[in-house]
DNA sequence: TGGTACTGTGCAATCGATTACACAACTTTA
DNA sequence: TAAAGTTGTGTAATCGATTGCACAGTACCA
């Protein structure tokens, strides 16, 4: 009841002008007086205006919202970056709304669609497993609305993406365990299907070949990112006649399964056998032995994209643009045996 | 350039009809004769049509849009809410806005303000700490656009929320201590403005006083939730004349840095000292020992949150009401002394 | 002094969807 | 058969902000 309306026409009624010389006047146009300027800004004030935002983006068709797509909003990967995006975007007025698509490929449709509807300026994305074509992203950037990939993205694409370097962060995964003295290392690959997995795999073969160790097919499995499949699959290399003496995972979840099954079994971590993660979830920190990983610069990845984003949509879109993120080894216990402790 | 643009008047123009009857058509409205909407929906589908949901947001003053405010989008409770939320929302057509107030009440209210600008159709909020007033979400609320809180709440105020029994849990929690045969509980209670943080501390008071054990106020500490702070803590109460021999900490951090600390100084959790932590973050089933907590639902509360919000939206502001989730109590290791066991 | 330039503001159309009201054509009822 | 109701559709206003065009008034210039 207090205000019934707080439009521009409200403004313009009370200070007996008209609707048009109002928007002006908060937009700084360098036509009005600054005395109008004074009148209006005073008066906005005093009713408490706030712009209807929807008006203005039907208006001139662009609006101030950000669509992101995630798999899954709960994964700490995913909400840090996401996180980063809304500190990034927040600066220049921006909201973002959130979708989740399950790692379906249908979902993620109607999620653009969901999203266009909604007349985002734009979208975010890290796609499903399961997609493999990116038409559904095309007619978003075909309506010349910026599209923004994340982590998950497919080659030869005509968007921008933001990712880390996941072959230098398998390879100095590898390196390190190298380093460390291990010489039979097992790697659990994700599906190489996924760009991001293929490159870890690519990564962890360059250093071995670097180091001269030879590639061994027998300890290369691939394992889905879960515990239990972890702890399966340690289990199946530790029965071989020749089992590692190091396990890289490309998930920290399947590296933990791998030293829930170790310790179990007696094998000590790091002296007997080496573990190393990739992701460095949060967890890692905490367990006994700490678990060394890689960290994918989750929050640094949310700023950088939003402000490929921002780039895209104020640079009136220019060429899309990739951006490769440096990954950090993170050491800790779990690969802490020194060359000169080995057995 | 494919199509310049999918309007409804666009539709009604190749139809050579009207965009009133291209509306009531896709809006299934009685008058529309069956074939004329046949029709409709065949071009809609031919074209592509995708309504403009700001357009009808504008006509109409309500959006399909909601806000979310949270402290910290990464952090996992709330990312899991969100999870819920956007789940069950989406059902019925809603797309959510994430905000977060870093726990600062400044931000929370500029946030407010952000998606009242957005015309978000209403809020659901976690207040962040420093918020004592609740006036910015009233304002909302008595645009009749409902708010909904969970878990961060304040008292007797004209707002839905939905929270877990935080007495119940810290009640469950001490009995179970007190049942595997702990006697000298501490307690790392949170700030007691906040009222969760009130509720878990007056929990654990009742659930000592019903097993006729003595409330002993040096026990009692106020711990951020905190690692570091859990340790510090920990190391001030161990070096007591009479230390504890459980610890019943409000959030599994301070529990974590508890256990750290406990172990590093050579005490046997459990059997020297239980620990219990509050919330049942992803890390403690992990660690080792593995951590026993309380659950705190939170991707059920988000469910149930988006289930009340929208019952304030299609009801036509239905009284405030609270709902109140009941805790789970997941037993794990860190509590695991038998009472035989006991030392 | 007539003409050009600039300043400050208003009018009205526009963005896309919705809806009260109007009305024509047809059907039913008394 | 005239009155009343029903069916199907169109007209035009509306939501709030923006902006091209018009225009009045003042300043400036030759």
């Amino acid at each position: 009841m207090k205000q019934s309306k707080t439009t521009i026409h409200e403004i313009a009624r009370r200070l007996d002008t008209s609707a048009a010389t109002v928007s002006r006047a908060l937009n700084n146009h360098p036509r009005i007086s600054k005395k109008m300027k004074e009148r209006v800004a005073d008066m906005a004030l005093q009713i408490g205006y706030k712009p209807n935002s929807m008006a203005s983006a039907l208006r001139n068709g662009k609006s101030k919202l950000i669509g992101i797509i995630v798999p899954y909003a709960d994964r700490i990967f995913f909400s840090s970056v996401i996180r980063g995006i809304e500190e990034e975007v927040k600066k220049s007025g921006y909201n973002v709304i959130i979708c989740q698509s399950y790692e379906k490929i249908n979902n993620e449709i109607e999620d653009v669609e969901a999203l266009l509807s909604a007349q985002v300026a734009g979208m975010i994305v890290s796609m499903s497993r399961e997609t493999e074509s990116v038409d559904h992203l095309l007619k978003v950037s075909s309506k010349n609305k910026p599209v923004v990939l994340f982590d998950r993205t497919k080659n030869n694409l005509e968007v921008s993406s933001v990712l880390i370097d996941d072959f230098q962060g398998a390879y100095q995964a590898t390196s390190h365990l190298i380093k460390q003295g291990y010489q039979r290392i097992a790697f659990f690959s994700g599906n190489r299907s996924v760009s991001i997995f293929e490159q870890r795999h690519l990564g962890y073969i360059q250093a071995l070949k670097d180091h001269h160790l030879p590639i061994i097919e027998q300890l290369i499995v691939n394992v889905p990112s879960d515990v239990d499949q972890g702890r399966k699959a340690t289990a199946e290399l530790m029965a071989l006649k020749n089992p590692p003496d190091a396990i890289f995972s490309t998930s920290d979840f399947s590296a933990l399964g791998a030293i829930k099954w170790l310790k179990e079994k007696g094998y000590n971590v790091p002296k007997d056998v080496g573990v190393m993660g990739f992701g460095n979830d949060p967890f890692t920190e905490h367990l006994d032995p700490s678990m060394t990983t890689i960290d994918q610069k989750s929050k640094e990845m949310g700023i950088r994209t939003a402000q490929v984003f921002l780039e895209q949509i104020h640079g009136t879109m220019t060429a899309p643009m990739k951006i490769i993120l440096q990954p950090e080894l993170i050491i800790r216990e779990s690969t802490g045996r020194t060359i000169e402790s080995k057995s």
